[in-house]
RNA sequence: GGCCCCGUCGUCUAACCCGGUCAGGACACAGGCCUUUCACGCCUGGAAUACGGGUUCAAAUCCCGUCGGGGUCACCA
């Protein structure tokens, strides 16, 4: 039931079974840095965390990493918080938000509140001799940076403070110093679960900076010291990762930890398969949600992106995917964004909702259009949801489907005007439809469709001759719910309202072509 | 530029590991059906193994090269 063997091994039953006796608490993680804007690769990264948990019976982290204190600020943790809540990716362990305490036992959950950590294990590197202090000025070093680049060279660190003595360390009094790890000889191998085996030589690597002057830990050193101290058993990111992440490994040497799997998932692109810019809508998750998308579509669409279930099936619940999930039939290569099939399946969930909660997802919607809902019952509100719940794609459609319900048609729609009023029986046909209208014994959708089809019997026109028009009158639209069934919502005197409305306008504004040489006024 | 990753219909993908179906599905597109519009649903159709070699009776699948895309080489994360 584990399915966390790499790729290599990937269908191998035996190995599967053989592997899930050794991780038994899978401990994974997510963690951003709070910059006040949830990327959709944020949400994807996140996601395939929280199923390879919720699957895996295993613990979700949430870890923030805010060493880089300029750039961090509280509210940004709040984005953070809220994007997670509404997609529904709860974290057994993580830091303290406004409400909710901190939870877990590997805290804290903040890097900035875990100095001390870096520091510490930094100096135990130093004392090892696998890092070294460095008084390279950064003019220095980006002199000789350029010089590289001038000759076409990689740019490396050239090793200079590598060689020092203790005498002349001691020399340097109170200079400003970095720490350097110092590489080892040799190659370094990640078994990677989506890539495959990844073999580097180390002599790839300059020896990195891991510690500021001012004694801040460098992201390599802190995602490795936290990873090893919370005991992380699979780290799942980005692919962009994937370089940083032979770093990573020797560090991991280096310290002692246990080294956890890793699992390098390809970015998302954009509809025109770039990098999904900060700037482009659709980057940031909040967008979708304005939009009028449900959190269980993103959660569907952003899984389906590079990874499908084993029978092909694509309409997934939360439930369907954390039991179906499983990280050795995800995909390496990138994938771009494909609007139309979110909207599709936008659709899928919205049918699949019950009334009720598609209700309560509609009504803020609706309040935001500046329509008041607040004078209808509750049990209006769901029938005019359950009349609608077949045709909208995202939430915000709700409100051209049912604005009408709520303040007279400002506005009759020019192009259905054209078809359906202008017809030289256009008064006559609007005529028969209010007296069958007026004629209904009872205000029902059934009641309705029965006097209309009488009055089709008896004129041998056509339905659609009759509803069109109708319609026209009624929501100044030509595309909607049901006429009948919007009709009943609307109610008898509402709609005989309208439809006098209608046909005096009809007489006004749309003599039939050819009575007047303008055909309108 | 060095190193690393990726490359199947327009898009997401299945089949690749372990070579053998007319390369399957979904979205989108086109046509049709249903229908009071829209939407839903159903049917039909067009549509792909980046290129070039090699191995083999047989290659999307294994190997090499080319090209294309991406990542990474910070006192950012």
């Amino acid at each position: 039931m584990l399915s966390l063997q790499s790729r290599a091994f990937r269908g191998t039953f035996v190995v599967q079974h053989f592997w899930s006796l050794f991780v038994e608490n899978v401990r994974v993680r997510f963690a951003p840095s709070p910059t006040g804007f949830f990327h959709i690769g944020n949400a994807k990264t996140a996601l395939y965390n929280w199923l390879i948990a919720r699957h895996c019976g295993g613990t979700f982290i949430l870890r923030l990493e805010d060493t880089d204190v300029e750039r961090s600020k509280e509210e940004y943790a709040e984005v953070l918080f809220d994007c997670l809540t509404w997609l529904g990716l709860d974290w057994d362990e993580g830091p303290a938000f406004k409400h909710i305490p901190e939870k877990g036992d590997y805290g804290p959950y903040r890097q900035s509140q875990r100095m001390h950590l870096y520091r510490r294990e930094a100096q135990r590197l130093l004392d090892e001799g696998k890092a070294y202090k460095c008084f390279c000025t950064k003019e220095e070093l980006d002199a000789e940076r350029e010089r590289a680049a001038a000759e076409k060279r990689p740019p490396r660190y050239s090793g200079v403070c590598k060689k020092l003595t203790p005498d002349q360390i001691h020399a340097k009094g109170n200079a400003p110093y970095v720490i350097r790890f110092r590489v080892p000889d040799g190659v370094t191998v990640i078994d990677d679960i989506i890539q495959g085996t990844v073999r580097t030589e180390n002599k790839e690597f300059d020896d990195f900076v891991i510690i500021k002057p001012n004694g801040d830990p460098i992201f390599h050193l802190a995602v490795v010291v936290d990873d090893g101290l919370m005991k992380i058993t699979h780290v799942v990111r980005g692919d962009d990762h994937l370089t940083n992440t032979t770093r990573h490994v020797m560090l991991f040497e280096a310290l002692g930890y246990q080294a956890p799997q890793f699992a390098h998932m390809p970015l998302v692109h954009d509809e025109k398969g770039q990098k999904y810019s900060k700037r482009m809508h659709g980057a940031n998750v909040l967008d979708w949600r304005n939009d009028g998308y449900l959190p269980e579509t993103l959660i569907n669409y952003l899984a389906l992106l590079g990874w499908t279930p084993e029978d092909g099936t694509e309409l997934l619940t939360r439930d369907d995917l954390v039991k179906k999930f499983s990280l050795d039939r995800a995909g390496a290569s990138a994938s771009r964004f494909d609007l139309k099939k979110v909207q599709w399946l936008n659709g899928q969930h919205i049918r699949m909702l019950g009334v009720e909660d598609l209700r309560d997802r509609l009504i803020p919607r609706l309040q935001a259009a500046g329509l008041d809902t607040t004078a209808k019952s509750t049990e209006w509100l769901t029938r005019m949801t359950a009349i609608c719940q077949e045709k909208i794609k995202t939430l915000n459609e709700i409100v051209t489907y049912t604005d009408f319900f709520f303040s007279e048609p400002a506005e009759y729609e020019e192009k259905a005007v054209r078809k359906h009023w202008m017809a030289p029986d256009a008064l006559k046909c609007m005529d028969e439809a209010l007296d069958a209208m007026e004629q209904v014994p009872e205000w029902t959708a059934a009641a309705l469709r029965a006097a209309y089809e009488t009055l089709v019997e008896r004129t041998g026109n056509s339905l659609g001759h009759y509803v069109h028009p109708t319609r026209l009158a009624l929501t100044g639209k030509s595309v909607g719910p049901g006429l009948f069934e919007l009709a009943e919502l609307l109610g008898k005197e509402t709609s005989l309202a309208r439809m006098r409305r209608a046909i005096e306008f009809i007489g006004r504004a749309c003599a039939p072509l050819g009575t007047t040489p303008e055909g309108q006024s």
